[in-house]
RNA sequence: GGGCGGUUAGCUCAGUGGUAGAGCACUUGCUCGACACGCAAGGGGUCACAGGUUCGAACCCUGUACCGCCCA
């Protein structure tokens, strides 16, 4: 017997090791069905499980268990991101909590063996955390983006593009963070709207004493790295001092006065300082004007040499300060506005960003971008939903080279070799790299690698096909590439799946994958993002200690179809959880009353309606499930199966059970189709829910006993032909619910007490309500709470009246009744319908209706308005009857 | 500034042109032989606002307001 209440704990426990162990998650390339593939959104290496992951994988693994037992060759490709910042940051500052040497003190080499040190300690801690929640991916399988296979996939892509000129050195302007000292991608800046200030600066004019020009700039520390001011050439204002010169204030330097159009004359003073190494914009006038570039900050952006001897070595905020003062004493600060300004900051670092010119490896995405723009132009690529097209190609089309190097120790060494007079050799190995130096200097030629790395995502955008073994031609390469879809959040739209995109087209010559399912970020109740420093966070994990796998499951999934957010609050879980014991205790009494699923049943035996009716009812749920989930609304797969447990199982077809299955049938042949209908049909609901809450499904399905000794995991989804389905069972179940439901309400309506058993009367009822009374009587007994159910050709005074369907019923409370509350429910509902009449009137009174409106919309006015005209006239005569 | 999304019951949200829905919360009544993590019955909505299209609009179009996100 099963116990009251579901304990997730133990089953979870026992259930997951086993699905492990059997096997069931590999895919099998030899298998001659189609394959199905999901490619993971590998988490990074650091990290452990947080809300996010839990709906993303939760969704991942409802897709793969749902095709896995549709039959298909699923493969569910899991691993993990080597995370290069993030990772080299955590044992940074492990070593420093532990008072080990630094980075620098120990050298690149003995640092990376930390960092593997670290990575085979505590590298798992997601992987495992995937467990608990019941992910089923492919663990043989499992890779990581600094694997020997994926880093040659990394080389060979590397070398390719550098051959195909979609790789190249540049020295241009790059986001330096000067906390991490590294470059990183426009992606990984974020722009913060910051107070500050707009300072207006009087440089002189060179030979002309006492007049200057006005400059307007919010960062006056890099004036020292200024080469040129740049005015508008139609500004009236400036017209007489193009081409002449100004002195640079502290750093006494003389700087062309140049016009340029990019300059608007409206802003500020009209006159722009150009610092070409210190600003994007200036850049691009630098190189337009062939200005001399004078980079002024250091890798922790402190001032350098080619600043004045007492601004050296200086914080650059330091330096501003100094700067302000020195002119200030100087009397060329002009004035001060307080404004409100955006300012790039490092997202991992949180410091502010500072354009600094270097030399980079850079990405042409701008060329591989284009047929990546077109593939989802033409829908070999498809987002669901569809509008996060829009966002794709917003980037896809204004994007920028990509800068694809990383001033870091912790990655994918950049394969590039240099050589005497700054040659450069980009090869796979150092062997190649060194042959074809041999070839061009002769034999004593010495190489180095470039010390830098790549940047993660470099690695992460060859995933779909990297962990399936290219280079190498693999079967497995062959057979699940492009993947059927991707699962995850519009955050990572530009930082993964456009570069997958780009790389996935280069090398395979097709989409990594044919879907891009985009769902939801998991917000707390409120709507804030859950973060650290907020104290909002949920973790998943005590989640689902609390109320088990299947219930934190379930929540993702219900809430999955959600707008942009989800918010996510502990009382839908706890719902949830109790959606699971609700189908614990429905399996208790079918476990109870006998009903053991039988091998040779068939459900096209069943003979009783209530059991044809149940039968049509998970054919119904088991459609909208796979409609469902073939369009990627995994909400409304959840509705319909939470629905039909519930409601329709629980509620009401249990409930019919109940008289069937008790001493007062003595239908042997009735009871026995009825047990083995109950028990086909649990079987069914444990079959159809297992992609969904794994752990309580099979559970039970276990312990109910078992079809064939197979686990559900391996179970095959059912197919039903539609011929099982009887409409006419169903309507007539229909009808009886609505009768139940009627009379319990009237019951309550006139405060009868649930204890009391009354009498149920009924006329003019045709032959198929008779008959229909008759072979139900039990059930209404029952669920009604009646004593007896009698035919009659008038009610008596004081009769409570209802209708449904053809026949008048009455509940003759004549003692209990409140003829007064009667009267008012009459009343009120002969108000109603009227109401409903009079607006049928007038919809068919308008001649353009009748015209226009097509015909089944029509019939169907014609009959609502015939059924409310009928209910009316009864219950007017119930109310003049009361008066009588 | 540009773009995208949202505004439906107290709360969280479904709902792609014809009868306004769910869960939670709330009210009332229930120890009914699976389940109080439950059962039954209820109350509760100018579908943000203003125009337009249509026989008919929560739904399509235009605009406005407010909220959120992304990009500059």
């Amino acid at each position: 017997m099963l116990d009251k209440t579901f304990d997730p704990k133990l089953v979870e426990k026992r259930h997951y090791p086993k699905w492990e162990q059997s096997g069931a998650f590999a895919a099998n390339p030899e298998r001659n069905t189609t394959p199905y593939t999901i490619m993971i959104p590998p988490p990074n290496v650091t990290g452990s499980l947080h809300m996010g992951h839990a709906l993303n994988m939760t969704l991942q693994d409802v897709l793969t268990r749902y095709h896995r037992m549709k039959g298909q060759d699923a493969l569910w490709m899991p691993g993990t991101d080597h995370a290069g910042i993030a990772t080299q940051m955590v044992v940074e500052r492990k070593l420093a909590a532990e008072g080990q040497p630094s980075r620098r003190e120990m050298g690149r080499q003995e640092f990376l063996n930390k960092v593997w040190e670290w990575k085979a300690e505590s590298g798992n801690t997601i992987t495992t955390q995937l467990r608990r929640l019941g992910a089923t991916p492919d663990w043989a399988r499992e890779r990581f983006t600094m694997d020997e296979g994926l880093s040659k996939a990394v080389r060979r892509v590397f070398v390719q593009l550098h051959k195909d000129k979609l790789i190249y050195r540049d020295k241009r302007l790059v986001n330096w963070d000067p906390k991490l000292h590294t470059a990183i991608s426009d992606l990984e800046v974020e722009s913060k709207d910051t107070k500050g200030h707009m300072w207006y600066i009087n440089y002189p004019i060179e030979g002309q004493t006492e007049r200057f020009i006005t400059i307007a700039t919010t960062r006056p520390e890099t004036m020292l790295g200024d080469v040129a001011i740049c005015v508008n050439p139609d500004d009236e204002r400036y017209k007489d001092l193009h081409g002449k010169f100004a002195i640079l204030p502290i750093v006494g330097r003389p700087i062309k006065i140049i016009p340029d159009s990019y300059v608007d004359a409206e802003a500020g003073s009209g006159a722009m300082k150009v610092t070409p190494a210190h600003d994007f914009n200036d850049f691009e006038i630098g190189k337009r004007h062939n200005l001399e570039m004078i980079n002024i900050f250091d890798i922790n952006a402190h001032v350098n040499e080619n600043a004045p001897a007492e601004y050296r070595g200086l914080d650059r905020f330091d330096a501003r300060k100094k700067i302000l003062a020195e002119l200030e004493a100087q009397d060329l600060l002009v004035k001060v506005d307080n404004i409100s300004h955006s300012v790039p900051y490092g997202d991992r670092s949180g410091v502010v960003v500072e354009p600094m010119l270097s030399d980079q490896w850079y990405c042409d995405a701008p060329k591989l971008a284009v047929e990546a723009v077109k593939a989802v132009e033409d829908g070999r690529t498809e987002f669901v939903p569809k509008q996060w097209e829009n966002t794709y190609y917003a980037w896809m089309r204004n994007i920028e080279p990509w800068c694809i190097s990383r001033q870091l120790w912790w990655g994918h060494q950049i394969p590039a070799w240099y050589g005497p007079e700054g040659s450069i050799y980009v090869a796979e190995t150092e062997e190649e790299a060194l042959a074809e130096a041999k070839k061009q200097w002769g034999d004593d030629v010495r190489i180095e690698q470039d010390e830098d790395v790549l940047d993660t995502w470099f690695s992460s955008a060859l995933w779909p096909f990297s962990t399936l073994g290219w280079p190498d031609e693999t079967k497995e390469l062959k057979r699940y590439y492009p993947g059927d879809v991707l699962v995850t959040g519009f955050d990572i739209i530009f930082f993964w799946v456009a570069r997958m995109m780009m790389m996935g087209l280069y090398f395979m010559k097709d989409v990594p994958f044919r879907k891009v399912y985009i769902h939801a970020l998991v917000r707390d109740a409120k709507g804030q993002k859950m973060s650290k420093s907020k104290g909002n966070i949920i973790d998943p994990l005590e989640l689902i200690d609390q109320y088990g796998a299947d219930a934190l499951r379930f929540t993702m999934i219900a809430m999955a179809a959600q707008g942009r957010d989800i918010r996510l609050s502990t009382d839908r879980v706890e719902g949830y959880r109790n959606f699971a014991t609700k189908l614990w205790n429905a399996s208790r009494y079918c476990q109870m009353n006998g009903c053991h699923p039988r091998v040779d049943y068939k459900p096209e035996s069943a003979k009783h309606p209530v059991n044809q009716w149940v039968i049509g009812k998970i054919m119904d749920a088991k459609a909208d499930v796979e409609a469902a989930l073939a369009a990627y609304k995994f909400n409304d797969a959840a509705t319909a199966l939470y629905q039909f447990v519930w409601n329709t199982f629980c509620d009401w077809y249990l409930e019919f059970t109940k008289p069937l299955l008790g001493e007062g049938n003595s239908d042997d042949a009735l009871k026995q189709e009825t047990r083995d209908t109950t028990a086909w049909i649990l079987d069914q609901v444990l079959t159809i829910l297992n992609p969904f809450m794994p752990y309580i499904t099979e559970e039970l399905h276990e312990s109910l006993g078992v079809r064939d000794g197979k686990m559900l995991l391996t179970s095959e989804w059912p197919v039903y032909a539609d011929s099982l389905k009887n409409k006419a069972s169903i309507e007539e179940i229909e009808w009886l619910c609505t009768l139940v439901s009627t009379v319990r309400s009237l019951r309550a309506d006139m405060n009868v007490p649930a204890s009391a058993k009354i009498n149920l009367q009924v006329k003019e009822e045709n032959a198929q309500t008779q008959e229909r009374l008759k072979r139900h009587e039990e059930v209404l007994l029952r669920l009604a709470r009646l004593e007896k159910v009698e035919a009659v050709s008038g009610f008596g005074k004081g009769a409570v009246q209802m209708l449904v369907g053809e026949a008048t019923y009455a509940l003759p409370l004549a003692d209990i009744i409140d003829v007064s509350k009667e009267r008012e429910r009459l009343q009120k509902e002969v108000e109603r319908l009227k109401n409903e009449i009079s607006k049928i009137h007038a919809k068919m009174a308008n001649k353009e209706f009748v015209e226009k409106a097509p015909e089944e919309i029509i019939a169907e006015q014609k009959t609502r308005l015939a059924d409310f005209e009928q209910a009316q006239q009864k219950f007017s005569a119930a109310l003049s009857q009361l008066a009588a």
